[in-house]
DNA sequence: TTGGAAAGTCAACAAGACTGACATAAAATG
DNA sequence: CATTTTATGTCAGTCTTGTTGACTTTCCAA
């Protein structure tokens, strides 16, 4: 177990109170209720279509990386190949999701979005992103910077790494 | 739907680019995967008792606010009263929770963690503070404010209402 | 005092995670 | 060329945690 802080010589006294457990206990619940109102609209929309947040994560991510392999989005999501491949399934069935055969290795299945697959891709992260976009607003660009550095703090590191190769494509 | 700031006349320049859809794409997706580290910890404890997410949620509140009614802990957690119920059973059951009947009202169940409960609490809230603490402390006091900052504003008015009286008694 | 509302409990079901076993096809390797 | 590894898909079964519906007990107000 690690030093907690409460008798770090480096840290000012500023720092002190701002790590007690009391503190740390704040932002625990905050995370908590903030990713109930993050999931709360597309929830909403996705039982209109008899689809859950299972979904709308593959979709989010094939959207984000046209052609990805089921492979990579296992990787991404962190959930079995057997989970997700229910998910896909019903995705293709209903034709969201375009699933094509590899030209360079035939194995490998690569992930498109339909028309029909986009369209409801839109209206979820629409209603995502404007809520996140007001939550943005209200808090101001520094706010913004501070909520980015602490996130990436928080995830692990694997994780880390695939955000940012993640978003340097899509960039 | 709302503007969304692309024409909006009081943004600076550098507002605009900061509120590109790229833009907040990327804080949803690290919404995402923070989150996965933010429960990842306490998950793995939970194995080795047999018990989930929705253990440590209803245990995490309970020591919050001891004391607190069924009703009140439905109200937080946001799931229905049967399904919080069964936690609560196995919980009582495994003697980690003190389930009295209200002196007033005796429809009513006041919730208390017992030692037992309590020690689990602290594994788990332990685990959890590191992480967050070890985030809080690469990421600055400044950016920690603007994360605070970012997730009130993300979360319904009503569970931040509720956050504000819960941390105003907590302090 | 009685009928409705509120708090909590029991039962059954569904979504979506999991593991394990197995199949197929293609690529990689000795 | 034979064997092994990799990528994907599938079937079966289990677990957690959410749901709805029906029920009991208790309280309160008409």
């Amino acid at each position: 177990m690690q030093n907690q802080g409460l008798a770090a010589p480096s840290l000012s006294s500023e720092n002190l109170l701002f790590l007690t457990d009391e503190q740390v206990r704040k932002g625990i619940e905050a995370m908590f209720f903030a990713y109930r109102g993050f999931t709360a609209d597309p929830d909403r929309i996705l039982e209109n279509y008899a689809y859950g947040r299972a979904h709308h994560r593959a979709i989010h991510f094939i959207s984000r990386a046209p052609g990805t392999t089921v492979n990579n989005l296992l990787e991404i999501l962190g959930v079995t190949k057997q989970s997700l491949n229910r998910v896909l399934r019903t995705l293709v069935d209903d034709g969201l999701v375009d699933s094509r055969i590899g030209t360079r290795d035939k194995r490998e299945r690569h992930l498109y979005l339909t028309e029909k697959g986009n369209a409801l891709e839109q209206e979820l992260s629409e209603a995502q992103r404007t809520r996140m976009r007001a939550a943005y607003r209200a808090a101001g660009p520094d706010a913004v910077q501070g909520f980015r550095t602490v996130l990436e703090q928080m995830m692990d590191p694997r994780m880390r790494r695939l955000l940012s190769t993640m978003t340097s494509i899509g960039n």
